[in-house]
DNA sequence: AATAGATGTCAGAAAACCTAACATGAGTTT
DNA sequence: AAACTCATGTTAGGTTTTCTGACATCTATT
């Protein structure tokens, strides 16, 4: 029994402020790790960025492997492998093994202690 | 046993196109139940609204008043009357009915088919 | 030293949003 | 009916946020 209340899990609801807000990450990151294939959130009409609770997962993901010291390739092949053990562990290929067991499987949880999203100045806490 | 997942439930998110995609609201109605104190969402240091899950469930809740037929000063005393519950009902004076059982006791559901999201034109959905 | 990877910064343009004002249609009141 | 009020539409001018693309910089590697 997966998580319940994820109806907005797909939908795409920030634009891209507010995703830096929540991941501590750059736009300038987060747009060049879309060059790369990583993630690829919704555009509105107009062509701005909407991020969905499922990409804001995906940055953060980015973002702890990113400070445990990978590098793009890296983050790329994790990322790649994970949709293998998808495909290997079920039915289609989507969202089969959770984000948690994920990180279980992937790299032992590393204490990461800093918190961000205060300090630096965002555009939405003066 | 309330919701679990509900960490996102004050954060500050979303723009108001976002909403009025989600709501089925203009941005005119929107600002204009702000202009009478029903909701108060936060704001980037632009001034720029960003609304949170809970500005977003209260604003269905309008939505689904004024389709009952309600006015202003109808659903002004929805939402003062359910502040007052509130308060009659627990501890404090903040979240303790629940929206859905709250709905229960004020009007009865009605049918409501009418789906929107989609026709009008939003600026997400092209 | 040259190269590659990752990110910063800047510039100009476009999108989305802001406030304020006026317009309008449906009900009310006088 | 004329005048009002309520709720919303529309328009205008300005500001904020985002967009893309280019160039700068820093660190490692060759």
């Amino acid at each position: 029994m997966p998580n319940a209340n994820n109806e907005h899990e797909y939908t795409p609801l920030f634009p891209i402020g507010v995703v830096t807000g929540q991941t501590g990450l750059t736009a300038r990151q987060i747009r060049y790790y879309e060059q790369n294939g990583l993630i690829k959130p919704a555009r509105t009409n107009g062509k701005q960025r909407l991020y969905s609770f499922q990409d804001l997962a995906r940055l953060k993901e980015i973002r702890r492997l990113l400070q445990d010291g990978l590098n793009m390739a890296g983050i790329k092949k994790v990322f790649r492998d994970k949709g293998l053990l998808n495909e290997i562990a079920g039915e289609s290929s989507e969202k089969k093994v959770s984000e948690t067991e994920m990180r279980k499987i992937f790299h032992e949880e590393l204490k990461q202690a800093g918190r961000f999203n205060q300090g630096k100045g965002n555009f939405f806490n003066k």
